[in-house]
RNA sequence: GGCCGGGUAGCUCAGUUGGUAGAGCAGAGGAUUGAAAAUCCUUGUGUCGGCAGUUCGAUUCUGCCCCUGGCCA
């Protein structure tokens, strides 16, 4: 069915995306869902290397600035709005052609979610002094109690998980793990996934590099410092956690020198860079084409189209 | 030119009262269920500047040389 077509191309960050989409939507009646969890955010521009007005202009472009840089988005949000557009796209007869190097969100969309409870900001705070008063080993005690599975399942250090599981016992008065074993995901496959990369490390270490200065040349700190006067103290938002932010805020606050802040950034990007690698590594049905051959962007297209129309 | 420091992992440095060495950062690999560009786990052999001497044994002590920082000329 037509409903089903579509396309995913994941890549970590400086790998070549865009240039493959956007050459890609040229050759067919394709519609980009930007699936990048900073991209979603409104007023983070530079930082998230997102695509320039005019190259939006060129393809239409869904899921970059829905949301402001002061709420917080979730993988379970992207995927009912990225479910939400597929079927609109696919109404209107149009493909859609999923593009971004969050792999958190492909996985939300490809192998699903369990029914679990959304986050609560009430009980968030609510654990969150809890943990600035007895600290995470009081935490983790409580879920080995209440959550023995779970705590089994998780590190005694990882701050964010360990809440996370909390929040839905104290939300659904259950264990985590009881909701996982009595839900299951669905599954859904797109008619081609495939991953974009330089095959040689040093190549992307390159671009990461070219690029973080590039955002320093259009103003990243700038945008910091405007998103600071806009949202006040930027360490509650979500948008400070991003890599290209969080050392700028660290100069515009003072806390590191200028050389300190570039040498850091790049390194904080290069991390992203590995750890979005290692969600492509672990997908083993992917399609890799390597973005520092020179002709990768016809032999993507070819081999995109050739799975979308000769079947 | 003289005096005093330094030269140890890709970087910044610690250390061995003589038994061939270890932190932080970087790098690499992995996990990833409503914050994910987040959060977390694993991972350290390097002519210890070069050459010679003393010694059973030198990265450690001695001498010379090279490089480098500061001060004095």
């Amino acid at each position: 069915m037509d409903e089903q077509r579509a396309v995913c191309i994941m890549g970590p960050t400086g790998a070549g995306k865009t240039d493959l989409a956007l050459a890609l939507c040229e050759c067919g009646p394709f519609e980009i869902i930007s699936v990048d969890s900073g991209m979603i955010y409104r007023g983070l521009t530079i930082g998230t290397a997102k695509p320039s007005p005019s190259v939006l202009a060129r393809a239409p472009h869904h899921l970059i600035d829905v949301v402001d840089a002061d709420r917080s988005y979730s993988a379970a949000a992207f995927r009912a709005d990225a479910q939400a557009l597929m079927a609109d796209i696919a109404g209107r007869g149009r493909i859609p052609l999923l593009v971004g190097g969050t792999g958190l969100y492909f996985r939300a969309l490809m192998d699903g979610l369990d029914v679990l409870p959304a986050a609560d900001v009430t009980v968030r705070q609510g654990l969150e002094s809890e943990l600035a008063a007895n600290g995470l080993g009081a935490l983790y005690q409580r879920l080995r109690e209440g959550d023995p599975a779970t705590a089994r399942r998780l590190h005694q250090n990882d701050t964010q998980r360990i809440l996370r599981a909390l929040e839905i016992l104290q939300i659904t008065g259950r264990p985590m793990s009881e909701h996982l074993s009595d839900s299951r995901p669905q599954v859904w496959r797109p008619t081609v996934a495939m991953a974009v990369a330089p095959s040689d490390r040093a190549v992307l270490h390159e671009r990461i590099s070219r690029r973080y200065h590039a955002m320093l040349d259009r103003g990243l700190i700038n945008e910091v410092r405007w998103i600071r006067e806009r949202f006040g103290d930027v360490k509650t938002l979500p948008g400070l956690k991003l890599v290209g932010y969080r050392n700028a805020a660290e100069y515009v606050a003072g806390a590191c020198d200028w050389n300190e802040m570039i040498a850091r950034g790049i390194a904080a990007t290069r991390q992203l860079a590995r750890r979005q690698l290692t969600w492509l590594r672990a997908d083993e049905t992917l399609t890799w084409v390597d973005s520092s051959a020179a002709n990768h962007v016809e032999m993507a297209i070819k081999r995109i189209s050739s799975a979308l129309f000769c079947d």
